[in-house]
DNA sequence: TCTATTAACGATAATCATTATTATTTAGTA
DNA sequence: TACTAAATAATAATGATTATCGTTAATAGA
C-alpha cells in the first residue's frame, strides 16, 4: 500500500502537483476499497470518517486530478453518477466490467480481451486506439443459479 | 422511413403503448439524424422545429420508452449528457463507437467484433452476456493526417 | 526568520441534466 | 355523448457536479 502511494506521489510530482493530506486520504480510501466502484459521494463519506474536515469539492477536485493522471478511471454505468476506479498497477488499459442486470453487481476483468479487436480497428478503420471501455450487461453466475433453483422449485410445486 | 416507423409502431402496440404524434415526431427526428448522437436536449430542439408545442419532459419520456423497447440505445460518452442512438434494423447488439480524443468525432462500427470475446466471458467467468458497450478512445484518421501534415510543415520551417 | 506568492482548500452558491408533480388534453370505449 | 385511462405540457424539484470566493498552508526569496 505504501509503495503504491509513493508511486502516485511521484506521478503527481512529475506534473508539479503535491500529495496533500486531503489527496492522500482520498487515495487511501480508493486503495482500501479497490474492489468497489465508488461514487464521489461514497468517497467523500469514507474520507470524512478519517478526516472530517475535508470538503466535497476537494474530493471532486482530487478525483478529477487523479483521473487526468490516469491513476483512476472515471466510469459511468448509466445510473447518473460517475464512479472512480483505481487503475491496476502497470495496467495500460481500462479494465472491463461485467454488470449483472438482475442484482446490479459489478465484476472486473483484468485480462485485456481486446488486443485482437484493436488490431482490426486500427487496420480496418485507420483509428489509432489509445484506450477502451468495455462493459458487458448480462446475468452473473449467482443469479443464473438462483434462476435455476427458482424454476425447479416451481416445478416441484406444480 | 415509413417502413421503419411502422415497425416501431408495432413494437409499441405489442406492449400496449401508442404512437402518439409527439412520439412519432421524436422518432422521425431520430431517423433523420441517424448518424449523429443526439442528446435529449438536441432531440427536443429538433422536434420543436416541426412541432413547437412539444415539451421537454415528453421527449425524455419518449426516449426512455424507446430505450426500454430497445429501439434506441442510451449511451454516455462521459460529457455529462446521455445520448440516444437508434439501433439499426435487425441489430441484436449495441454497435461500437470510436471516439476521437482530438476532435471529438464519433464513428460507429456496425460489425459485431465481440463474438469471440463474449464466448470467453461466458465460458471463463460464467457470465451470460445479454448486451455490451464498447467504445474506443483514440485518434481518428483525419486527425492522424493532420498531425503528420503539421509535423512535416514544422520540419520545413526549421 | 519574515514576508510574498501561489496552490490548495472548505463552504456554499450556481448550474445543468434529469425527474416528479399536477392539472389538462386526448383517445378509445361503453 | 359521457367515462376512463393514458399521455401531455408546463413547471417545480432534485441531485450530481462545477464555479466562486475568502481563507489557509506551503514554498521561495529577501
Amino acid at each position: 500500500m505504501e509503495h503504491r502511494i509513493e508511486k502516485i506521489k511521484k506521478q503527481l510530482h512529475s506534473q508539479s502537483y503535491k500529495l496533500t493530506p486531503q489527496r492522500e486520504a482520498t487515495v487511501r480510501v480508493l486503495l482500501e476499497n479497490e474492489e468497489d466502484h465508488l461514487s464521489a459521494e461514497d468517497v467523500y463519506l469514507l474520507v470524512k470518517e478519517k478526516a472530517p474536515e475535508i470538503g466535497l469539492a476537494t474530493v471532486y477536485r482530487t478525483l478529477e486530478l487523479l483521473s487526468e493522471l490516469k491513476v483512476v478511471d472515471k466510469i459511468n454505468f448509466g445510473d447518473g453518477v460517475s464512479r472512480y476506479d483505481l487503475r491496476k498497477e502497470g495496467a495500460e488499459h481500462f479494465h472491463h466490467h461485467l454488470v449483472c442486470i438482475e442484482c446490479g453487481s459489478v465484476k472486473e476483468i483484468e485480462e485485456d480481451l481486446l488486443l485482437d479487436v484493436e488490431k482490426i480497428v486500427e487496420s480496418q478503420w485507420g483509428f489509432e486506439v489509445k484506450d477502451h471501455r468495455l462493459t458487458f450487461h448480462g446475468i452473473c453466475r449467482v443469479c443464473q443459479k438462483q434462476a435455476v433453483a427458482a424454476s425447479s422449485a416451481k416445478e416441484n410445486k406444480e
